[in-house]
DNA sequence: GGCTTGTATCGAGGTCAGTCTAATCAGCCC
DNA sequence: GGGCTGATTAGACTGACCTCGATACAAGCC
């Protein structure tokens, strides 16, 4: 992985743990953006297998050749995949020797499932999340 | 809603409550293709912004109209993103008079949290999660 | 019954995403 | 170095998706 897309990894877990939950108050559109990059990558059937053979895979790391005979795909296709997952910051890629392994990154995991339920109050400190009033600025509240 | 939408929507929760995490074993391919879907439908921007912005309002329901002044967008456009929302199963519509009302199904929500994490034992029974072979058997096991 | 307002559907456009083959890069071994 | 294996990149093709304007439907009001 680039360096470019080490430091972006390393904020991603924080500033999503930043996030309310989606149903407390209106997603910023700033939000909503960086979330729905994360949930489109997981919305192809693949990339979903991928990440869970991953997670699941004894010592937490997969090697790519182990992805690849599972699926009726040719290994290009596999590795765009891969790419598009490692890119959207929810696993990581390692070189050693011939072969590259993956791992998950769980605190995205994490972080994701947070913002989809009304997470208790110890996971969303009040100071830590979006209802400052200059991250919400794209979004008008909208009252009935 | 059509009576098949409903249909599909009531064993949905409860469908998606039997998905071990995906941290614990890998995917089926027709689990990842459920669960694909709903990611699918919010790797949207626009779609996440709508989700929430029906969540976190007063009642727990947003009249269209209401959703629609936020953006910058056409109704059509709108309304084809709820429509998008509905087929998932993540949101319900109601006609009232001359208005139409949305809510989210809150469980649906939680249910796809809970496959995101490592979820306590109590949440994913092991009675009811998919190491059934028979639900497997589309996915070989790959080991070291 | 006509008119107005609120939603949904239809059809078309432009763009994006998934897949492939062919070619390229990275390490090992002879 | 040359060849081999594993993995990625490049380029092209196809299909799906997002958006729109135009149209249709639903409900209330005159």
């Amino acid at each position: 992985m680039s360096k470019q897309e080490q430091d972006t990894l390393e904020g991603l877990a924080a500033q999503l743990g930043c996030y309310s939950p989606l149903v407390r108050e209106p997603l910023s559109g700033e939000q909503a953006g960086e979330l729905s990059r994360l949930f489109k990558a997981m919305g192809d059937p693949v990339r979903l297998r991928l990440l869970s053979l991953i997670a699941s895979h004894a010592g937490g790391e997969a090697c790519v050749c182990d992805l690849t005979e599972v699926f009726d795909l040719s290994a290009p296709t596999i590795s765009h995949h891969l790419k598009v997952l490692r890119e959207a910051g929810l696993i990581t890629g390692e070189r050693r020797a011939t072969w590259v392994y993956y791992r998950i990154e769980p605190d995205v995991l994490e972080a994701l499932a947070a913002v989809l339920v009304p997470a208790a109050p110890d996971t969303v400190p009040d100071g830590l999340n979006t209802t400052r009033p200059e991250a919400r600025r794209e979004l008008p509240v909208v009252e009935a």
